[in-house]
DNA sequence: GCCTCGGTATGATGACCGGTCTAGAAGGCG
DNA sequence: CGCCTTCTAGACCGGTCATCATACCGAGGC
C-alpha cells in the first residue's frame, strides 16, 4: 500500500469512528483532520469532492466490513437465525462498550443526508442491499420462498438498524436484546404467505451492475 | 389560547415539519423563524434554553400526536396486528407523499443528539416508552405474557423506526411494506418462550412518574 | 540537475450557526 | 392615564463550518 493510500485509509477510519459515535453533521472536518493527524491539503487531494466523497468512502468501508462480519458469522453458525443472533450479540457488546453511542455509521450518514445528496443515498442503498442479500442467501438455503426471504431479510435489517437507534436513544442495549429474543418468530415460516396485496406499484430498487463488487446477485 | 401560545405552537409545528424532513442539525433557527414568520426575540422568549428547548418541545408534541394516532387506530381496529398494520399504512402513505423524506422527527433528533444532551435523550426515551406502552397494552389484552409483550412491543417499535430510516435511504417505501407483510409472524406467540438468558444485567430504564402524562403505567 | 507526480501544508474566505441584547408594542387592569 | 405583564422585533456578535488557492516537499526517472 502506498503512502497516500495509508493516509487516505487513516482518514476514512477516523471519520467512520467519529460518525459512528456522534453522527455526520456533528463530525466536522477539523476534528477528523486533527484526530487522524492529516493536513487539510491532503484531505482535498484524496477527496476532491469534499466531505461528501469522504462520506461515500466511509459508507463503502463500513459496508464491506459489516458484510464480511456477516459472512464470517454465517460460516461459523450456518443458520440464518443463529447468524443473526450472533450478529446482534456483536452489536450489543459494541453498544455497551461504547457507552451506548456506537450506532451504524452508514445509517447516521444516510439519515442526515437523505434528500440532500443522491450520491450518498445511492451508496447507502447499495450497502443495505449487499447486507440484505446475505440474509436472503441464508434464508433461501433454508427453504424460504424467494419473496418471503426477500421481505424477511429487509425487515430484519430494519429491525437491527432501528434497535441500534433506540439503544442509543435509551442509553441501554435493551432494544437489541429484545430483538435477539424475538428473532425466532420473526424468521419463522408463516402458515400462509403474507396476504397483503401490493397496493401500489413497488418501485423496487434494482441493484446496479456494480453490485457485483459485493457479490451475491440479488433477486428483488 | 393566548397569542403567545399560538406563536409558540407555530414555531413547534414548523420546526417539527422541517426536522421530520431534513433532520435536526440541518434545520437552522433562521429557517424555522423565516418559515413560521417569527422574530428571533420571540424565539428566545418562548424557548429560553434555546434550540434544545425547542427540540424537547418537538419531541413532546410529536410524541403526543403519534400516541393519539395509535390510540385512534387501536379503537378502530382492536387487535395489535391490525392496528400496527394500519399504523404502518399511514406511515407508508406519508413516506410516499413526501417523496421519501418524512421520517420520525423524534428519532431524527434523538439520533443526532445522542450523547450530547441528556435532556433531549430523556425526552425521546419517554416518548418511545409511551408508544411502546400502547403496543404492550394491546398484546396483553390478547393474552401475551407480560415479558413477551414487553419485548415484542419494543421490537415492533425498533422495526418501525428502522423501516422509516431505510425507506428514506432507499427512496422507496418498500422497507415499510416488507415490515407490514412480516408483522403476523413478528407478533405471533412462539411455541416456547424466548430461550435466551440474560447475559448481562439489564439496566432497564424505569419510567419516571411524569410518564403519567402519557397514561398507561408500564411494567418493564 | 531538472522535471514530474504524488502528496503535504497553511492561511484565507464567505456562509451559516445559535445566542445575546436592547427597544418597543400590545393588552389588561386599576 | 400609568403601570405591569406578555410578547414582538431586529440588529449584532463571535465562532464554526467546508472549501479553495497557493506554495512547498520528497522521491523517482531521465
Amino acid at each position: 500500500m502506498s503512502k497516500g493510500k495509508v493516509t487516505r485509509q487513516r482518514m476514512i477510519d477516523t471519520a467512520q469512528a467519529l460518525i459512528q459515535r456522534q453522527g455526520y453533521a456533528a463530525t466536522g472536518l477539523q476534528q477528523i483532520l486533527t484526530e487522524s493527524g492529516t493536513p487539510r491539503g491532503s484531505f482535498y487531494f484524496h477527496f476532491p469532492g469534499g466531505k461528501e466523497d469522504l462520506a461515500r468512502a466511509v459508507i463503502h468501508n463500513h459496508g464491506t466490513q459489516f458484510a464480511e462480519l456477516i459472512d464470517e458469522l454465517a460460516a461459523l453458525h450456518g443458520s440464518a437465525l443463529r447468524t443473526t443472533q450472533a450478529l446482534i450479540d456483536r452489536l450489543t457488546v459494541q453498544m455497551e462498550t461504547s457507552n451506548c453511542t456506537a450506532g451504524c455509521p452508514v445509517t447516521h450518514i444516510a439519515m442526515e443526508q437523505a434528500g440532500k445528496s443522491n450520491a450518498v443515498q445511492a451508496a447507502a442503498r447499495e450497502v443495505y442491499e449487499a447486507w440484505r442479500a446475505r440474509f436472503v442467501k441464508m434464508l433461501r438455503a433454508e427453504g424460504h420462498e424467494p419473496e418471503l426471504a426477500s421481505t424477511q431479510a429487509r425487515t430484519v435489517l430494519s429491525a437491527i438498524e432501528g434497535a441500534l437507534l433506540l439503544s442509543r436513544a435509551y442509553g441501554s442495549a435493551a432494544p437489541l436484546e429484545d430483538l435477539h429474543g424475538n428473532l425466532p418468530t420473526l424468521l419463522a415460516v408463516p402458515k400462509s404467505t403474507p396476504s397483503r396485496k401490493k397496493v401500489r406499484g413497488e418501485p423496487e430498487v434494482k441493484p446496479r451492475e456494480q453490485l457485483g463488487l459485493w457479490g451475491l446477485g440479488l433477486q428483488a
